[in-house]
DNA sequence: CATGAATGAGCATTCATTCAT
DNA sequence: GATGAATGAATGCTCATTCAT
């Protein structure tokens, strides 16, 4: 699994052929069909493997924590969030990139991905938005176009970083900075 | 070249074979052949004649123009050009979810066309913004970041809207004003 | 078709791999695949082609003939029968063989080829035999006991002289003046 | 053993894998191999082991008891005969569909089988027959025509019967009389 | 300039067989 | 003796590309 993440992320899922992933894992191609059945089945198995450690891991680690405690600011909390999975996906820098671009280029990963990311991440920051309407720290707009703007500039910054450009090297601590600035306050100036 | 666009967008470019779009096209297979040479080019040829068609006038239709009246407020400015590109997309639809899936998959086409998007569209808007950061109407950071939040925030609008989830049906008019608002003003409520 | 023949007789048509047939044809293995779209669909092509030239020419050939003429005794109808089938099988004696192993060894062919032949060979015997039967030259059973057996003797007189001992030479004039006597007649002794 | 002659019946031995069996019998795929080494030889193994049992047995429960009491027409042991074996046959459906099968599609089987076969029924009837020539109850041809004509006429029948058309039920008793009747007389009228 | 048959490298998948445990 | 993971050669099939007509 390991080497045929390094080379999805690489080549590309369906230009990475099995003989390929077989050869670098030092395995026959037989044992790959063996364990996974199908090619197929072998990039499901990387994804979903990897969702399944990591989202519940961000739901527990991030939101009880902040709810329970609700000690932060959202600011903060995005903050947190945002350092948090930026590290996390520098960790696992390519399962993502072949996330997304499976993503975009699988309807079935599609189909079965976004639900279950709406279902499990999408409810929980739902709350939290509430939460933080109600003490009047965020705009009083449908809490659903709240988290959606969050989710494309958190998730357009990471795809930009990471996939469209990842040579690109930057200086992250202004980037947090910027990007928190830009989702709290936007670009007006106050004048 | 039509046909071409209508798979590629509906399987993506390495699931459609030739032999498809030939049938479907009407013509030999060899005939795409004596025209693009290769099946990469044909993908390079449909791409390219697009840019080469939508970007100038991008330009032209919505910079210069404003640029020259300076008349409106930033706000209206991105307005206008949200809902022009909206048009545009919806007209294009096809070739726009083929852009995006082949400019993740396919590093080659990645090469070729951020630098041409960065330069074409990216230089003007990036004056434009100057412009209206010397009138206080933008905040005082460094316009290129600034530039980098406005693309990601339209480009994942965008990119959610026509190929992650192009069947959710939403009033645009709203959608259009949740995010200007999001860009102009961000998220913080004003208490 | 003709290497195909040649070679499905020799060693089975699952035991005959595409590529080898390509070779041995002087052709590209693709080539195959672009006639016959599926090594199945190459066997089926085979059979088929093979029984609709032959069946029909044996029912006009025979059938008709004779029974218009109605000149010939049954006994020398068989022989007639025999003569001319064997002629056939000798000139086809590949594709015999293949088509009497893969009736027994292919679910699909057998249920495709059983109903055929039957309605095709075994209305015209069974009329034959009725119309001798009311001369009295033959038995008073159900005619469709007679043409089993008909069926069976020669049927089974071909498979082994053609299928299972095809080494074994022996005086075909003999043969087959032995097969019409025993169906005519059997193995009694007249004391 | 009895798992792979279920599976064989059923698909045909090249159509079974191995891992199919193994599942079947609830033992590991190894252990096939310990205990037949090879995939052939397991079909040797099923079809040897039951030859094995069954001519021996055939041999000396018809044979040698009709021979020696030689009370028996000729008729009436040729209805015995078939009736005997009609029985053993039904018991042991799966396997004679195998051997039939194999015989026509497997050279080594059928070069090993024929021989075997000829020798320990074959001599034995030969004898038979020509005793019953000696007492006029056959007629005076060759024994070995006889026999052949008696082999084709019975193994056609059961063939039939099991193999190419195992679904169409028939009254036995009937089907029975009529093939010894044929054997006997043929299909000639009496006028 | 269009055609479409031919090509053959490339690929996912199967399966009999081996062997360390 | 049994196990079952590992093996890798073999196979049916696909598809971009070529080229004679």
């Amino acid at each position: 699994m390991e080497t045929a993440i390094t080379l999805f992320a690489e080549k590309g899922y369906s230009n990475t052929p099995t003989s390929e992933i077989a050869k670098a894992a030092g395995v026959a191609e037989g044992t790959i069909f063996r364990h996974f059945s199908t090619k197929d089945n072998l990039l499901i198995n990387v994804i979903v493997s990897f969702l399944k450690e990591s989202i519940p891991l961000m739901a527990e680690e991030l939101f009880e924590d902040i709810i329970s405690r609700n000690v932060l600011s959202f600011e903060d909390f995005l903050r947190e969030l945002i350092k948090n999975r930026m590290e996390f996906i520098k960790e696992n820098k390519e399962i993502f990139q072949i996330i997304i671009k499976e993503l975009l280029y699988n309807e079935d990963i599609r189909k079965e991905m976004i639900p279950y990311f709406v279902e499990n991440v999408g409810s929980r920051l739902m709350h939290l938005i509430q939460s933080y309407q109600e003490r009047g720290e965020l705009i009083d707009i449908p809490s659903k176009d709240i988290q959606k703007m969050i989710f494309v500039s958190i998730g357009g910054f990471f795809v930009t970083k990471f996939v469209l450009m990842p040579n690109d090297e930057g200086d992250e601590e202004a980037e947090i900075g910027n990007i928190v600035g830009f989702i709290m306050d936007g670009i007006r100036g106050n004048n």
